[in-house]
DNA sequence: GCGGAGAAAGTTGTCTGACAAGTAGACAAA
DNA sequence: TTTGTCTACTTGTCAGACAACTTTCTCCGC
C-alpha cells in the first residue's frame, strides 16, 4: 500500500482525465488494437456524454503519452508500438507497483551509477558530491532537514556516472521517494540517529568514488540503499541468492 | 518577449504541438520557476495568437507530463516537483541522448533482470523465454525475421526478474531500439552469422537462467547486450575499469 | 467492364462565444 | 483583529461553426 501524498485526499472531479483513463484502459487491455482507428471524437462524446472539448484533451493526453497518434481527415489510431513513447510509475491504472518494486530499480539503478561514477567522475562532479555531502553533515549538526541534500547528493553521483540518461532516470525515481525521505531528516529521526546512521553510509560510498574503487562504490551504494529502505520500512531483496530466495519465500 | 518562433517540424503543423513545446522549453529553461503561477489561457491565447482551445490543449499534454498542474479558478502552476511523472527518453527537447547511452541504462537493467530471474523465476516464465527462443531457433533456420521473438525473448527475463516495474522498464527501453534490431535479423544479418551469434548468447543467457546461476546468468546477459550493441556498431562501456577509462578517452 | 477524375461525405484541427464552477483579494461589518 | 460577503478573475465545460484533409463513392469517358 504506497503512502498517498498530501493532496490525495480530494480528488477534483475533472472530466478530461476519466475520459482520458477509461480510454487508456480499453488501448492497454486490447479492447482496441494497435493500429485500429477509435471511435471518432463526436462519437465519443456521445458515448461519454460530454462536450468534444473533454474528448479532445482526453486524446491530447494519450497522444502525449505516445498512445495514440491522429490524422487530421482520417481519424485517432492507436499507436503500432504500443506502449511508447513515456514511461510512468504508477502505470496509469492500478498502482500496482509496490515500494519494495520501486525501490529494488532505484537500486538497480543506483548502483550501477556509483559504480560508474568511481570511474568516470571529474573534479568538478566530485566537488559537487563533496558540497551536498557537507550540507548534510551541517543539517545533522544542527538537527535540521537535510532531506534535499540527500536527494542533491544522490543526483549527484548518478550525474557523475557520465551517462546523463543515467542522471536523469535517477532524478526521476528518487522523486518517488522524495517524500519518503522525510523519516530520516525528521526531528525523531535525527535524534533516534537515523540521519547520522545514512551519513555514514554516504562518506562511504563518497570515499569509495573519491578513490576511483568501483567495486567498493558498488557495494558502499548497495549497502546504503538497503538501508535506506530499512529506514522506510521497505524490504529491498539484496542480490545475494541465499537471501534472495529467502525473502521472496517471505514476501510470496 | 522571446520570440522564439517554432521550429519547423517535418510532421503536419499542429499548434498545440508548438505551443506546447515552447511552454515546455520555458518551463525546463527556468523562465517559469516551480510553483510559479503560468500567465492565463486568454493571455497566452494572445501571445501565441490562438484560440484558447489550442492553449488548452497544449497545457493538457504539460499536465500529462506532470510539469504543470491547474486548480479551477486559480490558475495554472509549474509543478513543485519538476519534471515529476513521467520519464521518456528525447527529453522532450533535442535528441541529446545517443544509442550508446541508451545502451547503457538498458544493459544495466536488463543483466540485473536476468540476474534475478535466474534466482525467481517461476516454471511458467521459464517455458516463455524458452518458446521465444525456440521461435528465433526456427526464424534462424528459415532465414525468416525473428526480431520480435528476440524482443519477447528479452521481455520474458525482464518478467522472471519478479519485478513488473523492472518488465516495464525494459519493455519501455527495448522499444528505443525496435528498428535497431533489424540489422541483426535483416537477410544480410542472418546471412552473415550476427543473428546466429545472437541465438548463440541468446542460448547461454537461457541456460543459466534456468539452471538458477545468477552469476552465470549476470555475465551471459552482459556478454550478450554488448554484443548486440557491437552489431548495431554502437560502443557500450563495460564495467572493467580499465577498459572503461580508455573508452572514456576515445568517446570524449 | 474498367480506370480515373471529381464530387461528396466524414473526420480532425481550429476558432468563437458563452456559461458554470471555483478561487483570491478587497471591503464592509462585528 | 476577525469574519462574512462580494466582486473580479480563471479554469472547466459546452455548443456551434468553419477550415483542412482523407476516404469513399459516383459518374464519365473509353
Amino acid at each position: 500500500m504506497s503512502s498517498d501524498r498530501l493532496p490525495r485526499i480530494l480528488r477534483p472531479h475533472r472530466l478530461s482525465e476519466e475520459v482520458g483513463a477509461v480510454l487508456d484502459r480499453r488501448i492497454r487491455s486490447g479492447a482496441f488494437a494497435p493500429g485500429e482507428r477509435l471511435p471518432t471524437e463526436a462519437r465519443l462524446s456521445e458515448e461519454f456524454a460530454v462536450s468534444r472539448t473533454v474528448v479532445r484533451e482526453a486524446i491530447a493526453r494519450l497522444k502525449a503519452d505516445g498512445l495514440v497518434e491522429s490524422r487530421q481527415g482520417a481519424g485517432a489510431f492507436v499507436a503500432r508500438p504500443l506502449g511508447a513513447g513515456v514511461f510512468r510509475m504508477g502505470s496509469g491504472l492500478a498502482e500496482a507497483e509496490g515500494a519494495h518494486e520501486i525501490f529494488e530499480l532505484r537500486l538497480i539503478v543506483e548502483v550501477a551509477a556509483a559504480e560508474r561514477a568511481a570511474l568516470r567522475r571529474t573534479p568538478e562532479q566530485l566537488e559537487a558530491m563533496a558540497a551536498a555531502l557537507a550540507r548534510m553533515e551541517v543539517a545533522l549538526t544542527r538537527g535540521e532537514d537535510g532531506a534535499m541534500a540527500d536527494d542533491d547528493f544522490h543526483c549527484a553521483i548518478a550525474t557523475a556516472s557520465g551517462n546523463p540518461l543515467i542522471g536523469r532516470f535517477v532524478a526521476f525515481v528518487s522523486q518517488e521517494f522524495s517524500a519518503s525521505r522525510a523519516p530520516t531528516w525528521s526531528a525523531e529521526g535525527v535524534a533516534g540517529g537515523l540521519a547520522g546512521a545514512a551519513q555514514d553510509e554516504h562518506r562511504a560510498v563518497f570515499e569509495a568514488i573519491a578513490a576511483g574503487d568501483a567495486e567498493l562504490a558498488r557495494q558502499a551504494a548497495q549497502q546504503h540503499l538497503v538501508s535506506a529502505a530499512g529506514r522506510l520500512g521497505v524490504v529491498v531483496p539484496t542480490l545475494l541468492a541465499a537471501d534472495l530466495q529467502h525473502i521472496d519465500k517471505g514476501m510470496a
